[in-house]
RNA sequence: GGAGGAGUGGCCGAGUGGCUUAAGGCGGCGGUCUUGAAAACCGUAGUGGGUCACACCACCGUGGGUUCAAAUCCUACCUCCUCCGCCA
């Protein structure tokens, strides 16, 4: 959320991102608001001011004895006088938060323009793509021919887009967490937290996800209750009205979690195999950090995220995202996009974003700075680090060999038993 | 699920209607003393809104209510703790 005084200041600002962006948000209704909102503030600190001073005059008259009737008469008018304008008061505010909260973070300057994927910005390419000697199987085929995954069996389970791992397939699965925790804890200085899968609705507003984004989440019947679509939503809120010290930070926080989400308005887009599930498994980077330092931090938290995809000797590349395709909360982001050499593309398999200061004002993420009065709001950053499903999907296609099997890339054999291949 | 108890500033903790615009302590910050530090002493300091700065307003788990006046009374809810029951 960004701050009331900043978008009543910054009006042209709030445009332009909102342009940039390619979207709106009621900026006449809100000034309209904000307008009536301020005066009628000033009445009713008016009034509330004279109530606390004749209330001393009244304690007085009593204590002296006299009669202090006539103003405890004028105060009953003054109290209800007070009372309406509270109503009007909150309506007003009311109005002014379901707008605010509904406008998007503002972009970093260096946020490329544009309105699709195909308008982010190329930062650069890793890695060299594999070339095969014969036709390379989707990772679907090559799971379903290996037996280690059935689609089938899932979906008779539960429903479309569910995955079931077997044998080495969940061991793939799980090799990959312990790995990517391990180097984001022994190797990057992550401390490890294994949070709520399921959280309340103030939680999910602290990040962003809620109120706009209700539709893309699966809510637990009679619960004001949902599932997490990311782990970033419990760990950021794990420091939520928190009052930090400077020292303190950086705090760095990484999270092997299942996600849910619903995937409203994806029908017919990538229906098979583990590129769009609606549940998967995911490692995720959390960073609380000073405002001067997020940037840094931000090149860090990619950089972190890289390293699995280095340590596993996979080709991908790594994109800005321009305005349009920007995440709501986000004031910057980097995709990584790994090879998929059977639909030959990359597929987004981490997205690091800086939200700066927007989740931490919602959230109450504060900190103190030695010797400075007040406090500051931190700046949350999170990234993928990474997704799981799609790392497997990665390794099957990349590592795919003429005659059905694949290769373990050499890091990630001690997690697999020693295991050189899957067959 | 049943029965009790509790939620106050960064932390601990006093406070049952107006001498509390929240006592006291710890921690923080500034200073005195010291070669330096510790200790001791003096001072300063809650969070947010508002103002050039003051003034002023709000905030004692959350929302309603009573009252001229609420941290304090009523009410609903949330969270935590203790005991009992059930359970991976």
């Amino acid at each position: 959320m960004l701050e009331l005084k900043f978008v009543r200041q910054n009006l042209d600002k709030v445009k332009d991102s909102l342009e940039k962006r390619f979207t709106e948000a009621d900026l006449a209704t809100f000034s309209k608001c904000d307008e009536e909102r301020r005066s009628i503030l000033l009445k009713i600190e008016d009034l509330r001011h004279r109530r606390n001073v004749v209330s001393d005059e009244i304690k007085e008259l009593k204590k002296a004895g006299e009669d202090a009737e006539k103003l405890i008469g004028e105060m009953r008018e003054v109290s209800s006088d007070i009372k309406g304008m509270d109503g009007s008061l909150s309506k007003l505010e009311e109005t002014i938060n379901d707008i605010i909260i509904g406008i998007p973070n503002i972009p970093h300057p260096s946020v490329p323009s544009g309105k699709t994927e195909d308008d982010n910005d190329l930062l650069k390419e890793v890695g060299d793509v594999p070339t095969f000697s014969f036709e390379p199987k989707a990772h679907w085929d090559i799971g379903e021919d290996l037996k280690i995954f059935n689609f089938e069996k899932a979906s008779q389970i539960t429903g479309a887009r569910f995955p079931l791992y077997l044998g080495l397939g969940a061991r793939l699965e799980r090799a990959l967490i312990s790995f990517m925790l391990d180097i984001h804890t022994e190797e990057h200085g992550y401390t490890e937290v294994l949070p709520p899968y399921i959280v309340n609705r103030k939680s999910m507003t602290g990040t962003g996800q809620l109120p706009k984004f209700e539709e893309d989440l699966f809510k637990i019947e009679g619960w004001d209750y949902f599932l997490i679509p990311t782990a970033e939503v419990p760990v950021t809120n794990i420091h939520a009205g928190d009052i930090l010290t400077e020292d303190e930070l950086p705090i760095n926080y990484t999270a092997f979690t299942p996600c849910f989400r619903s995937e409203a308005g994806s029908y017919g887009r990538d229906t098979r195999g583990l590129i769009r599930q609606h549940q998967f498994h995911k490692v995720e980077l959390v960073k609380f950090t000073k405002a001067e330092e997020s940037y840094d931090e931000l090149e860090k938290l990619l950089s972190n995220a890289e390293t699995i995809l280095k340590r596993l000797g996979i080709a991908y590349r790594v994109v800005t995202l321009c305005g349009g395709d920007l995440g709501f909360s986000a004031a910057k982001t980097y995709d990584i996009e790994v090879w998929m050499p059977a639909q030959n593309v990359y597929r987004e398999i981490s997205s690091c974003s800086n939200f700066e200061d927007f989740q931490a004002r919602r959230a109450g993420l504060r900190f103190k700075r030695k010797g400075q009065k007040g406090t500051e709001l931190v700046h949350t950053l999170n990234g993928s680090g990474l997704a799981v499903g799609r790392t497997v999907a990665a390794i099957l296609e990349n590592f795919q060999q003429e005659d059905g099997t694949v290769l373990i890339p050499e890091a990630l054999q001690p997690y697999m038993g020693g295991l050189k291949r899957i067959e």
